[in-house]
DNA sequence: TTGAAAATGGACATTGACATCCTGTTTTGC
DNA sequence: GCAAAACAGGATGTCAATGTCCATTTTCAA
């Protein structure tokens, strides 16, 4: 139900907040997050041309985020690559269901509206900082502490 | 978000079911639900195989719902022509988010569960019931009436 | 100044969703 | 039995999503 495109730039914007601010170049986005790196780039660009990327050519360029992560909800990375539409008028063209969609639409658009909801509630900084679960991207937790450290060298 | 497909077999399904028990022809389920007619034929075949609905050929023939209309969720025909994928091992194959899943995809696996659940609690027969809402697939709510009298003649 | 690193953009391949068409098969009514 | 109604299934076409490749541009540092 998530497109494949949507599954990557999450990836990839959850990699980039893991270790904002310092700049990641395409190649260890690419390898961190098992995205073909010359489709990674096209899904970078995107990001990029809807401000959510800012990114840097040349040597020790790279791609960071425009946002902090906890200002930065999945919602807004979904909407960039992939809008979540919303269903505001009767697809069949009916004119009667104009405004007041029928039951079968209705519920279509809650099914959307639960999911925009909740992607809106949820910033990438959540992401990395949950509690109970294992660390994205990272086969082991251990391995947070060790890039926390390797962060600023 | 919902593929077309899906859109379509749902609307097939609640003509039938606006129609149950009389049978209808893959021309009427098309003309009303505005399905292209042999991507319909399509669907329905789809729906048949997966035991939603039965047909049956010759004069006279056509469409019906192998289940009552109150006994049918809109999950089943969802699941049917295009099954909702939960998150169930990490997309990366990291081994150890195997059981427990990173809070990325443990938020995505949410919203899934979320429409899951809201599809398995929505049956067909709501859907043609519902009172604030307008008739699905009609134009003009008087029709619904219009139906009931025509239906068994 | 020159070379290496890195993103950019355009062109091209591949795949699956969506859609159409045609022929065959089953069924009914005469 | 025959003709018409109706679904079944295979072949084919189209287009957008996905994925790849390469030449170009930008940037930095030696």
């Amino acid at each position: 139900m998530f497109s494949q495109t949507v599954e990557y730039a999450l990836r990839a914007v959850v990699f980039l907040a893991d270790h904002a601010p310092t700049a990641c170049t395409t190649d260890q986005i690419s390898t961190a997050t098992q995205v073909p790196k010359p489709y990674l780039s096209k899904v970078l660009q995107n990001l990029g041309r809807n401000n959510i990327v800012r990114s840097q050519r040349g040597i020790g360029g790279g791609v960071t985020l425009v946002k902090m992560p906890n200002e930065l909800t999945i919602l807004e990375v979904v909407n960039a690559v992939e809008p979540i539409e919303r269903i505001h008028t009767c697809p069949l063209g009916l004119k009667s269901h104009g405004t007041q969609l029928c039951p079968l639409h209705q519920r279509m658009d809650e099914a959307l509206e639960m999911v925009e909801k909740s992607f809106k509630q949820t910033t990438v900084a959540e992401m990395l900082s949950e509690p109970g679960g294992s660390h994205p991207l990272c086969e082991n937790p251990k391995a947070v502490a060790y890039k926390q450290v390797k962060k600023r060298q």
